[in-house]
DNA sequence: TTAGGGTTATGC
DNA sequence: GCATAACCCTAA
């Protein structure tokens, strides 16, 4: 274990406590942890998210989207049910809010929507086998109706009546109160709880109040945990040094990791004033608990005395396996034997088979503790360092009078605490639509992210309304380095492919600045007219949006004129 | 954004 | 040279 392995319980531990979104983010900000981040951490941090919105009685399509990336980190055969109905009701509402906030012959912006949630991200997950966990029958009906609403006006005024916000805020709520529950107490409550064990002889317990699972209160971004009393911004001050002292003081890498997370847990209670009991006086017992299946790794005489003391903290089932990030994943691979190429199943697969050698990346299906994801789905999730980052806090729901008055006790010019509202924040998001989001995303990705700030961590609160599984290749102008690097997001269709494609036409003109005759493949045109069928003739834009990849070198205008070739008698 | 007329390139 | 497909221009 490391130092990122500490700061990632502790970042985890923060993230699911009931404190206000800015504090989170400071501390988010204060607290090293590198990417890509773990699994846990990454459910954890939209986990939160979601329940910050919930709080804020919110719902937008970048709850879709943590809905999406929380799929992605549910195991193949878990796929949660609340779940599937939380994204229904989200992607139903994200939709059916254009038709109560437009003006009633106003459908541009449903229509819009439809497209855009419905004909293609849906659409693109009922085609992705990984994310087939969220498509339900729900969701085909929802599907279908929305598609009717496009076209007939009674299933439109219907879908109008629905309250659909509080139907989505309720699933939500549901999924979110479930996966709680399903997530268990963190990491260093877990500790805390082995400490108390541990202790239970004749020892005063610490006056930690572990919460049943589950129980927390969502309030506020709270998820479950320690019950902690409010903490003043003196005291603020005084944990996010501490345990910024914590992480960065911590230089010794410690083989085995439980120990280390317990001194970790020792640290963290002398430097939070809140109620984590007698930790640190704990702590040197606690430390004498070493796992045995690790003996080859750290096979002094003094750790193997220790590891005979407390065989109930050493019984706990793959604690720390919560926390192994890819690259120690890929470590503890690599003590198998690097020499077999698997697959992401077998990954997975090889994950909860168990072996000693493995037992820091190990995830045991019986301990309901975060499952090893899939490690395609966690490539997705957390393998882009600004992917994640970006996650970062900051749910644009906060006032202006709070964000401008954030303290930043780290650096008080920072720009990345510069979240007043239009100014420096990055990824100003509050309030606005999604549209808004991928306008505003796309047009000052390059300039914005150029910024010093934006290579530091972001908020995990930050929507990036491109990070969705399109995935386009870059430009060929797009040449610096720099460029390249800070450009290596995702990207949604309606962004990037409207200014690739015209710098690409350019490129096939000649020298009459005429393009090059480009001849129709089968492809195209059987993909137009099915499209034509699906969508009639003269929506062309649409049905370029729809299929960007088939008809990406033709504008709308080269749909028209086809079609007119193939109509023509 | 789309429709329709006009222009140009390509294949026979 | 002609037919056709692909592309361009412009009005609505």
């Amino acid at each position: 274990m490391d130092d990122d392995f500490k700061a990632a319980a502790i970042l985890e531990f923060i993230l699911r406590q009931p404190i206000e979104d800015w504090l989170a983010n400071e501390l988010f900000l204060a607290i090293p942890v590198s990417s890509p981040l773990s699994p846990c951490l990454t459910k954890t941090i939209l986990i939160r998210r979601l329940a910050s919105e919930l709080s804020f009685r919110s719902v937008s399509e970048r709850s879709l989207h943590s809905l999406e990336l929380l799929n992605d980190l549910h195991h193949s055969n878990d796929h949660s049910d609340s779940l599937r109905a939380a994204y229904c009701a989200v992607a139903v509402e994200c939709t059916a809010c254009f038709l109560r906030s437009r003006p009633a012959d106003d459908y541009g912006e449903f229509f819009d929507a439809v497209n855009r949630i419905w004909n293609c991200r849906v659409t693109d997950l009922e085609s992705a086998e990984e994310a087939a966990g969220l498509v339900s029958d729900g969701l085909k009906r929802a599907r279908k109706e929305m598609e009717e609403a496009v076209v007939d006006s009674r299933v439109r005024d219907a879908l109008k009546r629905r309250d659909t916000k509080k139907e989505a805020l309720e699933a939500v709520r549901v999924y979110l109160k479930e996966e709680s529950a399903k997530m268990g107490p963190a990491f260093l409550e877990l500790v805390a709880e082995a400490i108390r064990g541990s202790r239970s002889s004749g020892v005063d317990p610490p006056s930690v109040e572990l919460k049943e699972k589950g129980g927390g209160s969502l309030a506020k971004g709270g998820i479950s945990g320690i019950k902690l009393n409010p903490l003043t911004l003196p005291e603020v001050m005084k944990v996010k040094e501490g345990l910024r002292a914590s992480c960065m003081g911590l230089q010794t890498v410690v083989r085995d990791p439980l120990p280390d997370a317990v001194a970790l847990a020792a640290e963290v209670s002398t430097a939070v004033p809140v109620e984590m009991g007698n930790s640190k006086r704990n702590a040197d017992h606690v430390l004498s608990s070493v796992e045995e299946g690790d003996e080859d790794e750290d096979d002094d005489g003094e750790a193997l005395t220790r590891r005979k003391k407390d065989t109930e903290i050493a019984s706990r089932p793959n604690v720390v396996a919560r926390y192994a990030t890819r690259a120690q994943i890929a470590e503890g691979k690599q003590k198998i034997g690097n020499n077999r190429r698997t697959t992401s199943t077998e990954d997975a697969g090889a994950n909860s088979s168990g072996s000693d050698s493995r037992d820091s990346i190990e995830i045991n299906k019986n301990d309901d503790v975060v499952r090893d994801p899939l490690p395609d789905a966690v490539e997705m999730v957390v393998s882009e360092e600004e992917e994640v980052m970006m996650m970062m806090i900051d749910t644009g729901h906060v006032n202006d009078n709070e964000m401008v008055s954030r303290p930043n006790v780290e650096n008080p010019n920072a720009t990345h605490v510069q979240v007043s509202k239009g100014k420096g924040k990055i990824g100003d998001l509050g309030g606005t639509t999604s549209k808004d989001d991928a306008i505003a995303n796309s047009s000052g990705s390059g300039s914005k992210d150029n910024n010093e700030a934006t290579k530091k961590k972001r908020s995990i609160m930050d929507w990036n309304p491109t990070a969705r599984a399109y995935e386009w290749e870059e430009d060929s102008d797009s040449s610096s380095s720099e460029s390249q690097s800070l450009t290596r997001k995702p990207h949604l269709p309606s962004s990037k492919k409207g200014v690739v494609s015209p710098l690409k036409v350019q490129g096939n003109r000649n020298l009459v600045g005429r393009r090059k005759k480009l001849r129709w493949t089968t492809v195209e045109e059987d993909t137009l007219r099915k499209a034509v069928e699906k969508y009639g003739k003269g929506n062309w834009k649409l049905i370029k949006s729809c299929h960007p990849d088939i008809f990406e070198d033709r504008t709308e205008v080269d749909l028209k004129d086809k079609w007119r070739n193939m109509t023509k008698p």
